[in-house]
RNA sequence: GGGCCUCUAGCUCAACUGGCAGAGCAGCGGACUUUUAAUCCGCGGGUUCCGGGUUCGAUCCCCGGGGGGCCCA
């Protein structure tokens, strides 16, 4: 095991925050639990995801919750393991809308079996959803040991497991039947039962559902099966028929139920966490835990129940991209620490909201209050730990931006240079006159996010329009006193044409236009003025009453189109 | 119909597994030549949803009711 990057940090910080927020407690309950089991072993926690389809910001709990007790307990030196298990041998249930109907004919068959959507570069529909949140857990800093449930089936890992299951078969049967609601018959015609706590049919029931060797579809029904031999016997719907070994079959899986006890016992799991909905009486947790206790002979980990997450402003998303935000869509309008500080900050039984809309502005706005409070040893210990577990992991620190300006700030800006990095340079190199940012670099990836955010999900009436023409109506309607005014400024507008030189100069002109010297002191009339001033430059700029500072909005929208759009011979026709 | 979660200042949330209820943001007032900017200062008595109960003491525990969210059916 390599030494960790953050170690030094560690070490530095005060005592005792640690303890203070909901990770560490289930750290706590988590290493008691394995004393108990197993004081020499290697702790597990887990985590479970099904490549069916795009994995959302929600899924990202169940990953990231295990991950931060996983990152606390190995902080503690205690060795951990944070396995995440691919429900990619499920079958595929349906074809989702936008996709071809024809890949009806993959309905039932594995998702490691199912072609990748048309133009995808992965080998199936499982790796296709697989490898964005691959990508996104390494860009968070989640460390995490993949499984591939196809490959453990079919490499006959289970092999005992699944013989174990088919003994006590009657014993299962009961335990789901405890808590059956639905008869037999019912159950049967529910062609999707995904949970497989439905009888195989009206023979007995079989914990083992085999993918027809002939069709590769999971249509097929068990009529037999001997202890002994181990010889079972299935029927297709496609009509194929075989009797095969079981302890040498592959082609197959638990159903649900039993499949996820199974795997406790199998990995030894101390903690993994469940979504609200596996807390009905019958759900999957329940039962599992009955089963992993009575079949498996292995206790149930520990399993918070962890909360959905909201997201808003996404009304604009296109559905063509599948509507639900992914971890990489968060990762794409903020930075990692900043995702994982939402995560981090909310205990796994409360619900919150991602914002994808201008409420991000103040989210940036609390983390770098926290970020600020933290640094000079102000935060509260509660916040000190949340900081701490969103900019560091086990494995190091996770990337930052050298030079955090607001991201309103940023946003304002890409938002009027749409993208240009010459002219953002020219206004970003303003913005700190004492320690000029001299390369875009040093505002990254923040910068990245902010640009992203303003392209793809600032409304459209956020946006500031600079005029393509000038709005000669107004200009020509322009008093005398409004007309020198602009004279004043385009006279002057070349003299400094820097951030501190065009703040002067915008309110300065009022002050010259009232007799008064560019440095002269401020007073009620001349606030009045200015005011009216910017307004009338708003109106003529961008066609609205406010927007970006002025100096910034000169800035970015360069000397000669100010000229064209403020200039009072611009009222007259062109032609 | 059943289950789980939740309900604290306008908003988002704290309150170390019962010990005098606190932050941030917003807001208001003020400073600064400052607008969709930045910074700074000041201002927080809210029936902790309601009603019972346990306790010396309850936001925190128990029972009942109500609002909200999610799930199962």
């Amino acid at each position: 095991m390599g030494s960790y990057a953050g170690e030094g940090d560690w070490v530095s910080v005060v005592d005792g925050f640690w303890e203070s927020d909901w990770v560490a407690r289930f750290a706590d309950e988590v290493i008691a639990e394995a004393d108990r089991r197993d004081p020499k072993a290697t702790i597990v926690c887990a985590s479970g995801l099904s490549p069916s389809g795009p994995i959302h910001l929600g899924n990202l709990r169940e990953v990231m919750t295990p991950h931060l007790v996983a990152d606390e307990i190995k902080r503690r030196g205690r060795a951990c393991r944070h396995l995440l298990s691919w429900d990619d041998y499920d079958r595929f249930r349906r074809v989702p809308s936008g996709i071809d109907p024809s890949y009806a004919e993959h309905v039932g068959k594995p998702l490691t079996s199912v072609p990748a959507p048309p133009g995808s570069p992965h080998p199936n529909w499982a790796e296709h959803f697989k490898a964005p949140m691959t990508q996104a857990m390494a860009a968070l800093g989640i460390d995490v040991d993949p499984i591939g449930q196809t490959a453990m089936y079919t490499g006959g890992a289970y092999r005992d497991q699944v013989l174990l299951a088919m003994r006590e078969r009657k014993r299962i049967d009961e335990i789901l039947g405890r808590y059956r609601t639905k008869d037999r018959a019912a159950a049967q015609d529910d062609a999707d039962d995904p949970d497989g706590s439905g009888a195989a049919g009206p023979g007995e029931y079989y914990p083992f559902k085999p993918y027809c060797t002939a069709c590769g579809r999971d249509l097929t029904t068990v009529v037999a099966y001997d202890d002994d031999t181990t010889e079972m016997t299935y029927t297709c719907e496609c009509g194929h028929t075989e009797t095969v070994l079981l302890r040498e079959f592959t082609s197959g899986k638990l159903v649900w139920k039993v499949d996820w006890p199974m795997r406790w016992a199998y990995e030894g799991v101390v903690f993994e966490p469940s979504g609200v909905d596996h807390s009905s009486p019958g759900s999957s947790f329940q039962v599992g835990g009955l089963i992993v206790d009575e079949v498996f002979g292995a206790k149930q980990p520990i399993g918070p129940m962890y909360a959905f997450v909201g997201i808003t402003g996404m009304a604009k998303m296109s559905s063509s991209r599948g509507g639900v935000p992914t971890p990489a869509d968060g990762l794409g309008i903020m930075e990692p620490a900043v995702l994982r500080w939402l995560y981090a900050r909310r205990r796994p039984n409360q619900s919150f909201k991602i914002a994808f809309d201008q409420e991000i502005y103040r989210l940036y706005d609390e983390w770098d209050g926290l970020t600020r409070r933290v640094g000079e040893g102000t935060a509260t210990p509660g916040e000190q730990v949340a900081h701490a577990r969103s900019t560091r992991t086990a494995l190091g620190a996770l990337p930052t931006t050298p030079r955090p300006f607001p991201y309103r700030t940023l946003a304002s800006i890409a938002d009027i240079t749409t993208g240009d990095e010459e002219q953002t340079l020219r206004i970003v190199g303003g913005l700190d006159t004492a320690d000029p940012v001299t390369e875009l670099a040093a505002l990254r990836p923040r910068l990245d996010c902010a640009e992203r955010w303003v392209a793809t999900y600032m409304p459209a009436d956020q946006h500031t329009q600079v005029r393509a023409e000038p709005d000669r109506e107004l200009l020509a309607s322009l008093d005398e006193g409004d007309r020198a005014a602009l004279g004043l400024l385009l006279d002057r507008l070349a003299d400094d044409w820097s951030l501190d030189g065009l703040n002067l100069l915008v309110y300065g002109v009022p002050k010259l236009r009232a007799g008064l010297p560019m440095d002269a002191g401020p007073t009620p009339e001349l606030k009045v003025a200015q005011r009216q001033f910017f307004a009338l430059l708003y109106r003529l700029l961008v066609g609205r009453d406010t927007g970006p500072r002025l100096p910034t909005l000169l800035l970015a929208v360069g000397a000669e189109r100010v000229r064209a759009l403020l200039a009072p011979e611009a009222a007259a026709p062109a032609r």
